[in-house]
DNA sequence: TTTTTAGTTCGGCATTAACCGAACCAACTA
DNA sequence: TAGTTGGTTCGGTTAATGCCGAACTAAAAA
């Protein structure tokens, strides 16, 4: 595990960046999930992805807690071995896709308060296109809901 | 515009927010930028929005200059007044769209390379979560690839 | 019983972000 | 020409973020 090719390293660290944004972690946070998305699905224990991310031990409990209750990570362990090992569970993509519901329902309130606000109003310019924002919204609330419904049908299989 | 309902205050708040979030915006800026949609299209001078957003010139410089070159806002002149009047552009719209298509192709090259991973891995119990995330991004893609033609159709009127 | 292992807790440090105020400037006005 | 208006620039302050190390703990091993 010490030495991990170049190429890998560099998915570790987009995949990162990506989540960060997308789960609003940390850099380290992220860079521990992506760590654990790309490693084996043997797991990681503490010590490797301390190792792994070169971080402290401390930060690297942060983070691990962190993931564990998000369960965006899981750990199971291995008979005759203290060691907890972890790796990525499916559920950060399920997260996200709270997320952006969470996100969405937002900005159709919002867009609907705006739209409101221009109805009656004479000089109106964007209406036009707030309305066809309005209609992507929509689209795109229908498909997460999809989405979360056929995972969720998996999930109790 | 001194007295500006607390109604209209919290959704100052609320829209800030939201773009804060999409847009990646500081508070302030994004403050700005709600209060310029929530106000009247007659628009708003320097003065009035330093006033009303409670912040010192400098600051509303920084955020109004940003704001107009993310055309987000945009500025018109009254005859015989040297003032600027700001008002909200529909550009942001446009502007989350581009920025979200961005992310979603970050997204799908990221999940394709997860999936291929796995693909002949034996132990494999996400294959198919991710299977139907994947689904989800290519019908978000092609959502907001719609919306943005749609939006420029108009915008060449 | 002592030592080691696996991890946690907590105080602190360094960087950055966000905003401010004071000085400044260019254009108009009296 | 002197003063005012409508902003801009820049150095500095404040607060929060992100990470670290050292000390600690609980369980297992020796």
């Amino acid at each position: 595990m010490n030495q991990i090719s170049t190429e890998k390293k560099k998915q570790i660290e987009t995949i990162g960046l990506y989540f960060e944004k997308e789960l609003d972690l940390t850099p380290l946070t992220a860079r521990i999930l992506g760590l654990l998305i790309v490693a084996s699905s043997d797991g990681l224990s503490f010590d490797q992805i301390t190792e792994v991310s070169c971080a402290s031990k401390s930060s690297v409990s942060t983070s691990v807690n962190l993931l564990l209750q998000l369960k965006a990570i899981e750990y199971f362990t291995k008979p005759n071995d203290r060691k907890r090992y972890f790796r990525a569970s499916s559920n950060h993509l399920y997260l996200m896709l709270i997320d952006e519901l969470d996100e969405v329902n937002k900005g159709i309130d919002i867009i609907d308060t705006i739209i409101d606000y221009n109805k009656e109003k004479k000089v109106e310019r964007y209406q036009q296109i707030r309305l066809i924002f309005r209609e992507y919204l929509s689209k795109h609330q229908k498909n997460i809901q999809e989405t979360l419904d056929k995972i969720s049908a998996i999930k109790n299989n």
